[in-house]
DNA sequence: AATTCATAAATTGTTAACAATTCTGATTGA
DNA sequence: TCAATCAGAATTGTTAACAATTTATGAATT
């Protein structure tokens, strides 16, 4: 369900219905209930009471700016933090994950590539601090479900192999420094 | 929940069980479980599958500050949006919020103090944009299960005098002093 | 005394039924 | 024609029962 979300396979204020969740996941509305909750928690749906739960509206150009700040500082800190003490099997998924976007960005497929684009990032951030993980999580939902609506790919490959070689060399400038170009 | 979570009745790792709240509340578990979703993607509890929720472990010094500097961001340019277009009834608004910290400061009640500690801060965020509320809740719940174990009453009554009496001169630059000042 | 194992108790996970609310569309009356 | 009204249909809200899992207990074994 995120990953439609995130991708903007959902019109904005297109309400959600349960039931069709339930049978499309094989499951009941209670499970499915939890799960939009969380999502509206998150800020990718808004709930409203008695009414259920709607794609949530984009943030404006001003609101953007404000939370693409907060997010690239929180994501300077962790990757920061991730790089002192990064290990051989860091150095492994980091090049897994790398490999996996560009490969969505090859085949051209928004979800997967809005998806990968997220895991990227989210593995420095998780490794640094799962307490930021979360924050970081609400940020970057919001703010990626406008930027897949207007991608290239070729950018977003280019852009996160540039950050992924900086940081398996261990050149902390250099990482922060593309992190901060990719992050807008 | 939320302000007993945030005033700092309960332990840190503190598991909650959902049938003594039902019983708490008289409701069925089902809503517990919406409450207690809502208050895990805030960032207040922690979820494990099959073992339900704890009291979130508390902030280290690090992550409080990168956590602090994106909320004083954050409430920074909320602030700034909110004066520019302040009304009659906001004039109000803010002056019986502060009231009632003040007099939650004056009894000395720590929940009380807490929730409308974060009540007033809410306000000028919530009237800026919605969008950046939830994001202010996720980031302020945090920092507030940890400040209000160390808090002095006559100093937060104080501090948010002055905010509040810069808000309503419309003298901006005061106003984001004094907070910057608050929002440590 | 410590460990293992089986059993029981407590707790969370899921489901279906029912209640309450909102939405829809036809009917009525001016 | 238009607005108000009223059933019904669709949807969300709540509940209690049951299933699955984890935790606690205590006896048996080493």
């Amino acid at each position: 369900m995120r990953s439609d979300l995130i991708s903007g396979k959902l019109d904005f204020d297109q309400p959600i219905r349960e039931q069709r969740l339930a049978e499309r996941f094989g499951t009941s509305r209670g499970p499915v209930r939890d799960a939009l909750l969380r999502l509206t928690q998150e800020g990718a749906l808004v709930y409203e009471p008695n009414k259920g739960v709607r794609v949530t509206s984009p943030l404006s150009d001003e609101e953007r700016s404000v939370v693409a700040s907060m997010r690239l500082s929180l994501e300077k800190h962790c990757l920061s933090k991730f790089m002192k003490n990064m290990s051989e099997n860091d150095h492994r998924e980091l090049s897994l994950l790398l490999e996996r976007l560009i490969s969505a960005c090859d085949s051209a497929s928004l979800p997967e590539v809005a998806e990968r684009d997220l895991a990227l990032h989210r593995y420095w951030v998780a490794q640094a601090s799962s307490h930021l993980e979360t924050m970081w999580l609400g940020l970057s939902v919001r703010m990626i479900m406008k930027y897949s609506r207007l991608a290239k790919y070729e950018d977003i490959a280019s852009e996160h192999q540039r950050i992924v070689e900086a940081i398996l060399d261990k050149d902390l400038d250099k990482a922060l420094y593309f992190l901060g170009e990719n992050v807008i």
